[in-house]
DNA sequence: AAGTATAGCATACAAATATACGGTTGTCAA
DNA sequence: TTGACAACCGTATATTTGTATGCTATACTT
């Protein structure tokens, strides 16, 4: 649908979309005809018409700043687009094709309140989930066996795998330098919908993944 | 500074924040009147003024819609709160102090242009990175030894630790299972300055990690 | 050759919009 | 009482802004 429109069409619908970003809201017709430099508001009349025929934007017919962008990058200002496919020997990495833009917002229903917890330790490590890391928990008392849940236990916040044993509710680390433990007195929190990280840039973590490998590699060969 | 303003003046201000957030442009002072029932323009003026002059809103002169809400509750509509501590004993998580409001875009400076991309394959398991998970890409060349990169050779994107071994550089997978390769013809797209994952539920992790647990374990009571 | 889309120019006009000036009615503190 | 606000109404005016017409030129398709 966007490949259809011409360059100087993406370019002006760019420019409408860095306006809401910007200044909060869309430009005028003729900020956007100066922003171009044209001399006359007919022919950012004409691309709008276009834009609009081509299902990029709709026009709210009589006011002023009437437009509004469609499709995926819609109201939320600002996303991050995420690219199925990047193609070598571009410039900039060229987005091949914009899959959908990534907003937490959308990605986490908003509605129902989550809150991120950063988390501490390591007791989840081998389920992806790094000391520092963020994770998004959606506040609910009823989880299923298998999920990620926050739980309040000693009055310290955890984030566990939870699951059922000998109809009890357990609590299990996923790292096996930790022990699970039941439920007990505690009381879940919420279940984990998201992990966010920050990548922080230090050689330690590759320098500690090469050394893993090396000692795993010397017990292959011992064995 | 929010708590002088009056009731009424709190609910105009409220109202053009939701201007903004739901359709994507602030009111224009008709609009603001008729939402409120005022059959004047003029109310609306005195209000505004009022806000301006109280440091809520800034005016864009002779700008339709020319309004501009100043303060932390400015453009970000939506965010989701960090907590630093969740209580116990509340009825619902009680989000004790906010430490930030995690946001993408603030996160991951949005200026640069960064992109997302969705990991396949568990070649950086072992850097927290999963099949599936979103990686935050910060487009550029230049990268150092220890980072993760999104690199492209033979018309694939990989992401892969960056390092340098003999004055050559060198892509290594965070799983043991993989090889490293040279970089070769290959080139870096970028960066990798995040990590986005929503968390599906199923019962395979844990089992997965149950019984890796198990196998360990018995591998250790051999030795 | 005719039609259509793109990309411009210039101008006119009506509707939308911000701004200005003047007035009324309360409340509250000095 | 006076003064200073807050919160309204009404009206007038200048500016901004969207919309409508008409024109030129190029490229492409049928």
């Amino acid at each position: 649908m966007r490949s259809e429109l011409t360059e100087k069409q993406r370019r002006i619908l760019d420019f409408i979309v860095e306006c809401i970003s910007d200044q909060g809201m869309p430009p005028t017709l003729r900020e956007i005809a100066q922003h171009f430099g044209m001399r006359s508001v007919r022919s950012v009349q004409t691309h709008l018409e276009a834009l609009e025929r081509k299902g990029a934007i709709r026009r709210l017919i009589g006011k002023s700043r009437g437009i509004e962008v469609i499709g995926q990058a819609r109201r939320r200002e600002r996303g991050i687009p995420v690219v199925g496919q990047i193609a070598a020997g571009r410039p900039i990495p060229a987005v091949e094709d914009v899959q959908e833009v990534l907003n937490l917002d959308v990605w986490f229903g908003r509605d129902e309140r989550p809150f991120a917890l950063r988390v501490q330790g390591d007791s989840m490590i081998e389920a992806g989930i790094l000391n520092g890391d963020l994770v998004i928990v959606q506040p609910q008392s009823m989880v299923q066996p298998g999920e990620i849940v926050v739980a309040i236990k000693e009055n310290e916040a955890t984030v566990k795998f939870f699951m059922m044993k000998e109809n009890q509710p357990w609590l299990v680390p996923a790292n096996a330098r930790y022990r699970s433990m039941p439920l007990g007195e505690g009381q879940i929190v919420g279940r984990v919908v998201g992990v966010v990280r920050r990548v922080k840039h230090s050689l330690h973590n590759l320098q500690e993944i090469l050394h893993r490998r090396e000692t795993d590699g010397q017990a292959r060969s011992a064995q």
